[in-house]
This record gives structure tokens, sequence and C-alpha cells, in this order.
RNA sequence: GGAGAGAUGGCUGAGUGGCCGAAAGCAACGGUUUGCUAAACCGUCGUAAUGUUUAAGCAUUACCGAGGGUUCGAAUCCCUCUCUCUCCGCCA
């Protein structure tokens, strides 16, 4: 979230960004409240302090044997209005939390602004070992080939689940299993420590990335427990540091993880419904950052370098792109997108998102650092992207690498890890 | 699921109604001493909001797991909740 204060020396920005991200918020009334909440704690403070040493005095007469009837009368009528003073105030608070908590982060200076995708803008591409992907009568989509190979098995997973739960089998089981443990490595090799994260997670947790309150219709959630079922890695991972103060000298603390993320993708039904494009559950391998203020952009380059080693290991033709503000999340200041190519759509598929937060989750999640031991505590900059998701990695494999004959050549990098080298 | 214990500052830990924002120890930071290391000694050492000045500061208030209540006054008494630990049971 952004401060109360940023919002009230800032608030004509705050309005624009608002308005620059497509987000339709009434934030109106917030100078009103803002003063009100003010001049009340200001009120509260001077009644508590006469409060304390006319309770001072109190405990004097009383120790003397005094009488201090008419001082403890007075003091009865003063806790009274303060205790309405407060009452006042908690309501103003709480209506200001719930209008902080939904305005969105502010977006860097950097960050183009934009409607929607369609004016995103590409930063670069490189064409993989595949090449340039000519168009081949032959080749058959991802759902073809999964069918052929007997690698997914939609229906069956519908029948245990629903639909957008895939069943993985045979070699397809093995190839996602086999790109996870590339993609840890692989992270793990460049320096993210590994970690493997609760599934589900608490309300103040997603509270402190950012899922909510805004997007709850969104989430997958356990009533009787209070839990949620995470969308991303995102959020554990961030949330290890909620309320920490981490020294200078573990910044900048690099983590990965795997973990299943459960989408409803509430809104977005009969959109991209077939095969692997778009699910309720899917796998990935998140990067997570925790940085200096001061070098959050320069890690944010440094993460797409990460990125890009997995793909291009892959051997995959992917692009990476710059959202424009219409299309960069809620939560963050700046969102680079990877996306791979796949030759049977005959499109670009996000498979990696790679964004800058600021200070807004670690302001959520209280997660700051001290530069030295006597220090103030600041808060951090936290950073993540997909390093990858395998869904879309999947298609983008499936589909490229396939041979004349309808089988599939593996990636060099991946023999170690499925076992094989073809399927089919 | 059953029974019990607990939650205090970076850590350990005292504190059961009034100079307690909190003893003491450890750690950390600054300094003195010192051939080096070590030790000893002295000092500093929580967070946030509001006000004022706005560089630093100063003042007030709040915070002893969270939220309510009692009281002139609560870390301390009462209620609710959350979490942790131990034992038993069950189970991957």
């Amino acid at each position: 979230m952004l401060s109360i204060q940023f919002v009230r020396e800032n608030f004509d920005a705050v309005v624009r960004n608002t308005a620059n991200k497509n987000t339709t918020l009434d934030i109106s009334a917030f100078p009103t409240l803002d003063a009100e909440r003010r001049e009340l704690i200001t009120k509260g403070q001077d009644l508590k302090a006469l409060r304390n040493t006319v309770s001072e005095e109190i405990a004097r007469l009383k120790k003397a044997k005094e009488n201090a009837d008419d001082k403890i009368a007075e003091m009865r009528s003063v806790g009274d209005t303060i205790k309405s003073i407060d009452d006042r105030l908690r309501a103003i608070e709480e209506e200001l939390d719930n209008l902080l908590l939904l305005i969105p982060n502010m977006t860097h200076e950097s960050v183009v602004v934009g409607k929607s995708a369609e004016e995103n803008i590409e930063i670069r591409r490189k064409d993989g070992v595949i090449g340039n992907q000519p168009d081949k009568a032959w080749r058959k989509d991802h759902i073809e080939l999964c069918k052929l190979h007997g690698l997914v098995d939609f229906e069956r997973g519908a029948k245990i689940a629903g639909s957008g739960f895939p069943l993985y089998t045979g070699k397809g089981a093995r190839l996602e299993r086999a790109l996870l443990n590339f993609f840890l490595d692989q992270n793990t090799g460049r320096g993210y420590d590994e970690t493997m994260p609760p599934f589900v997670v608490n309300t103040t947790s997603m509270r402190g990335t950012g899922q909510l309150p805004k997007f709850a219709e969104d989430l997958y959630r356990c009533a009787d427990d209070d839990l949620y079922l995470i969308p991303t890695s995102e959020v554990p991972l961030t949330n290890i540091h909620r309320d920490d103060i981490l020294s200078a000298e573990e910044l900048p603390k690099k983590i990965t993880g795997y973990s299943a993320c459960f989408r409803r993708e509430a809104g977005s039904y009969g959109k991209d419904t077939r095969g692997f494009l778009r699910l309720h559950q899917f796998n990935k391998v998140e990067l997570l950052k925790f940085v200096h203020p001061e070098d959050s952009y320069n890690e944010l380059e440094l993460m797409l370098n990460d990125v890009e080693n997995l793909l291009t290991l892959l051997g995959l033709n992917y692009r990476i792109i710059s959202l424009v503000t219409g299309d960069t999340g809620f939560s963050s200041a700046k969102t680079y997108d990877f996306e791979v190519w796949s030759p049977c759509e005959q499109k670009w598929l996000e498979c990696s998102s790679c964004s800058n937060f600021e200070d807004f989750q670690a302001r959520r999640a209280n997660i700051r650092f001290k530069r030295d031991a006597n220090a103030k505590p600041e808060f951090v900059h936290t950073l993540n992207g997909s390093g990858l998701a395998t869904s879309r990695i999947m298609v983008a494999l499936l589909e490229s690498y396939q041979q004349e004959d309808g089988s599939i050549v593996i990636p060099d990098v991946l023999r170690s890890y499925t076992g094989f080298d073809q399927i089919g």
C-alpha cells in the first residue's frame, strides 16, 4: 500500500495513477477523512496527557490519605470523552484503511501510459534453436500431441476435479517434473535459495502481497479454516519475511521455490479454455528478491537475465515486453512479461511476469531492513518473477519440438531429468 | 480429537493495579585501556502515530500475542480470539 502521508502529499498524482491503471476507485473522501483523523488524534492525545498527569496526582493524594474524589469524578468524564473520540477515530481509520488497501501502487516513471495490453512495448526477442517456425501443414497442436502420446488426460482431470485441472500421465508427468527440477537447479545455480512453501496461506499473508482485499473472487478459499489456496508462490515466499527486520548484509536476498498455483479465473470463462492455455491449477517455479530500495530497478533487469537463461537453454522463441500502465498489476510499479511462441496457436503466450513492487508489498507486509546496527528500519523493495510457469512452456515445447512423424524431441538440457530423448 | 502449559524489547528473562516503555543478563554499536587477540571499564542501545521545527531535534500519545471490558489509572484483573509448546490418541 501507499503510505497515508504519500497519498496526502501527492493526492492528484495518486488519482491520475489510479486512472492510468484502468482502476475505477473513488478516493475523493480521503482528504476529509485524513483531516478528521488527525484532528481526533490530537484531541485524544491532549486528553490522555491530562488524564495521565491527574492520575498521578490522584495516586499521590491517596498515598497521603487525602481526598481525591472530585479529581476522580473529573477524570471519569474525561475518560468518557476519550472513549467516544477513540470510537470515532477507530471508525475513521477503518474507512481510511479500506481505501488505502484498494489504491494501486504508483507505476515507475519509465512505464509508458497506455490503456491495454495491445499497447505494450516489445523490448527484445530471441529465436531459439528451433528457428523462426515457418508454417508447416503437418504440425499438430499441443492438445493433439498430448492425446497422441498420452501425456495429459484432460477428461479424467475434469472428472476428478473439474475442467482446468489436468491429470498428467506417463511421459507427460515425467516431462512436467523434469521442467520443474531443471528450473530449480538453474535458479539455485544463480544464487537463489531453494524453498518449498505451504500451498495455502492465511488472510494476513494474502493482504501482505496485495491479493486481498481486492481480488478475493479470484481465489479458492477453505472457508472452515480461513485459508486460501495460493494463486502464486509469490504469496508465501514474500511473507517469509513479514514483520521481519533484515540486516543490510542479507540483501539482496534471493529465493526460488516451486508450488502448484490455484486460480478460479472468475470472469474469464470461455476464454482460452482449450488445453493448457488457462488452467485452475498449474505448476510454477518462482523467483523472489528482497533488495535495497536503490537497487531494485537494477535487480529487476538482473531477474530478466535469470528468466532468459531458462528460455535460452530450452531453445524456445521468446520475447520480452514492457507493460504499459493500464496492463500493469495492482501491486506492481513496473512489469516485464516473457512470452513464448506457440506455432500452432500462432500466438505469443505469457510464461513469466517479472515485477518490481518497490515498497508496496513491504509496507503491507511490514518487511524492513536496517542499513547498520543503529539505523532506523526502512522498507525493503520486493521483486518477483516466474522462473518459470510450466503450462505455457509445455505448449511451446511440444509444438516446437515435434517432428513430421509426430514424435517429440526432448531438448538436450532436459534429457538428464526426463531419462528419455524423445516422445513417440 | 483429548489433557495441560505458555505468549514481555534482537535473544534470555524479571515484573500481579499507580514515577514500568518496562529490572537484569546476553548480543549489537561508540569510546577508554592495550604489542595483537582477548578481557576489563564507561556510554549508547525498541517501534509507530500526531504536533512543532523541518537537517538534526523537541513534545505528546500509543504499543508487553490480537481484540474488547473493569478502573481516576492496566504488562499486571475479567472476557473472546489467535498462535506456540508438552503429553496422549489418530494418521501421511
